[in-house]
DNA sequence: ACCGCCCCTATCCGAATGGATAGGACGCCG
DNA sequence: CGGCGTCCTATCCATTCGGATAGGGGCGGT
């Protein structure tokens, strides 16, 4: 362990906001007793790693400039394979958080957990193990999907529904689905009472709206 | 961190992600000089309001429990006409900013912000200047509109294609613009032709796509 | 003055759409 | 078993849409 001043344990924040970035700076030397440092972009988290800098745990904001997503996580985790890297993010979903920890991230941290908890979970991480919130991994087992419109529709509404997303007419539709005309017809119908559309251009920017499709 | 000096201006930052919202009243307080409160959803800063507490400025998160975009800036500015409003936000467009400015928010405050640099906007918004970061209201000041499908149509085409986004009836459509319907039609089938839709439920599609309205 | 562009109006026609109604087939559950 | 919901099919009909064609009027540039 590279021993800087009384063992104080050396932890990278790397994260556009500067908001957040510099107030938890202080916030973990402060309160925390770590040795904290910053950068605002990826590529500048890089540089630190590549210049030998010794950190005992990296935290990565999710959307920061040059993260593009996971890419990130892996590329700085092969950087430095004796650091320990974690994401951090307030946007980030359920999935992506999971991802993260199956490629071996030191952990997820969501913006929406309390500055007391951030400084035991980066004690945590630090220490070698691997950290997510609970409740966060838990609550939102299998939300992503329920879309309010997806779940009034049936199967075959959401298909029809799709199609017309995609500006095809109702005889394209019966041939892509392999079903008679009419049959299209009708889910359409059924569909416009069910989100409450009167007519397959309505129909079609509600679903988008719903950022269906 | 009492230290409610008799002139401490009183802040309320109302913000659903902890970890920004703990440490940034910790920084407030220990560096600004401010005495500020939290509240980690627009109902509580609502109730914060209703029970009478007063603020030099109230911090809202654009994108919390509640808010319901711009609609809780109005609703708190209406519920509290003496207590400055500002909007806090990490994703927000420009456009939002400018909307929450427009409507006489106190102020716009992206999370990109330094630190340091909001403790002087929050000190001069709470004086009762307008505020808002000129780089972030410059830089991506003639892009969007430059709408590669709203230079190539004409100003009744682009009516008549707002028309369609909203699944209206060419009837319809040629009330509202006080026109003949043969004219809509007309319009409807040379915006096809200019933008690649072949019914109008791609054209709606194809706008939202780009942007438009 | 002529041309190009936009805007307005109009008519005709075939095709698609929206709506109503009426079944048949299947699986599930009380 | 008998309902119930879902999916499939079908027919009829009024309306709307998409496309073609044919004008007239205004406005700016050549």
């Amino acid at each position: 362990m590279g021993g800087v001043s009384a063992g104080a344990m050396r932890v990278l924040i790397a994260d556009d906001h500067d908001l957040l970035r510099d107030t938890l700076q202080a916030f973990l030397n402060a309160e925390g007793g770590f040795d904290a440092g910053t950068v605002a972009s990826f590529d500048e988290a890089v540089a630190q790693v590549e210049a030998g800098a010794h950190y005992d745990l990296i935290l990565l904001d999710y959307s920061m400039p040059g993260m593009r997503g996971l890419d990130g996580l892996k590329r700085m985790m092969e950087l430095a394979g004796h650091n320990r890297v974690a994401i951090i993010s307030g946007t980030a979903s359920r999935e992506i958080a999971e991802e993260a920890l199956a490629v071996g991230a030191a952990g997820f941290v969501p913006k929406t957990l309390s500055a007391k908890s951030l400084i035991n979970a980066v004690r945590f991480m630090a220490m070698g193990e691997q950290y997510a919130p609970l409740e966060f991994m838990r609550a939102p087992a299998e939300e992503e999907d329920a879309n309010p419109l997806a779940e009034m529709l049936s199967e075959r509404e959401l298909q029809v529904l799709e199609g017309l997303t995609q500006g095809k007419a109702n005889k394209e539709i019966a041939r892509d689905l392999d079903i008679r005309e009419p049959t299209v017809k009708l889910h359409v119908k059924t569909l416009y009472r069910k989100i409450g559309a009167s007519n397959r251009t309505q129909a079609a920017m509600i679903a988008k709206e719903a950022g269906l499709f």
